[in-house]
DNA sequence: AAATTTGCCAACCGCGGCCCG
DNA sequence: TCGGGCCGCGGTTGGCAAATT
């Protein structure tokens, strides 16, 4: 006998929330807690199976979240845990508080795994990848720590203009095109130099007029993207939060108001 | 400037494990 | 012990934005 869906689908919704669910959802949790995830979209008002609502809730809404580009230091440990848990997602996430399975998840699909193999790594095996040694005369950087190579590159783009190694998806291919090395070097240079910016351009800073999480968060940086005004209201998903302690203890939400509002930081 | 390709990531799907009656 | 129900996990997809042609 199959099994039976997580909830009845006729008539419930899907694809991208809306603000409005988002709102329903974070004030539904933030005032009743989470007792089973089942029930949580009927109580909320909410035409949403639970899954749905409890996927929305810890990839996004959870205000312990913590967004915004990942490090070189993380980059590492995500390649070092990965080595030695594969693809078990929620452990390696455990290291990382504030990040969700999804997230190192898609950052290693897109990402990491990239940087493996234009450092001739496996992902999957983390071992050096051999099947360039009987190509050409190419070189073959293997160092383990991400940041080492990264500089090891840095400093190897100046040489002359062969010896560039293109990527394929299952072997690397050795090719004389000096442009292609140029371009090559500078994607590789320019993810690094972008992850470290992104903290830098949330230049604005606005608080939440709530005084239960004024007390909790002294500062919330404003996503680059948002434009928001002062006294909009809007949902936790907007927030990239500063967030001090990790663990946050629910109770302090308990007095929250049904919308929260922003205003400018002075 | 328009069309196409690529990259990213939020969200969905289905399975396995755990819990409880 | 068994079976049903729920939750959590990992793989995959779809859609949007950015980059490229």
């Amino acid at each position: 006998m199959g099994r039976k869906p997580c909830c009845e689908k006729i008539g419930l919704k899907r694809g991208p929330w809306t603000i409005e669910e988002d709102h329903r959802l974070i004030n539904f949790i933030l005032n009743n807690g989470i007792h089973c995830w089942r029930v949580v979209p009927k109580l909320a008002g909410l035409l949403r199976c639970g899954k749905s609502c409890r996927l929305r809730w810890i990839n996004y809404l959870r205000p312990d979240l913590k967004r915004g580009g990942f490090t070189d230091a993380e980059d590492d440990r995500i390649m070092e845990l990965h080595s030695q848990l594969g693809n078990r997602w929620s452990k390696i996430a455990s290291h990382f508080p504030g990040r969700t399975d999804n997230e190192i998840k898609n950052h290693w699909n897109t990402k990491i795994k990239k940087k493996m193999k234009h450092l001739g790594l496996d992902p999957a095996t983390h071992e050096a990848m051999d099947s360039i040694t009987d190509q050409t005369e190419s070189k073959q950087i293997t160092i383990p720590n991400m940041c080492t190579t990264i500089k090891e590159k840095e400093e190897t783009k100046d040489q002359p203009k062969d010896d560039v190694i293109i990527e394929t998806s299952k072997t690397l291919i050795v090719t004389n095109n000096g442009k292609e090395q140029a371009e090559n070097s500078k994607s590789l240079y320019a993810e690094e130099v972008d992850i470290g910016s992104l903290f830098e351009m949330q230049d604005k800073e606005i608080s939440i007029s709530s005084s239960s999480f004024s007390s909790l968060y002294s500062n919330i940086s404003r996503s680059e993207s948002s434009s928001y005004l002062a006294g909009d209201s809007i949902s936790l998903e907007q927030w990239d939060l500063d967030i001090t302690d990790p663990l946050m203890p629910w109770d302090l939400f308990a007095n929250l108001g049904d919308t929260l509002f922003l205003y400018d930081k002075m």
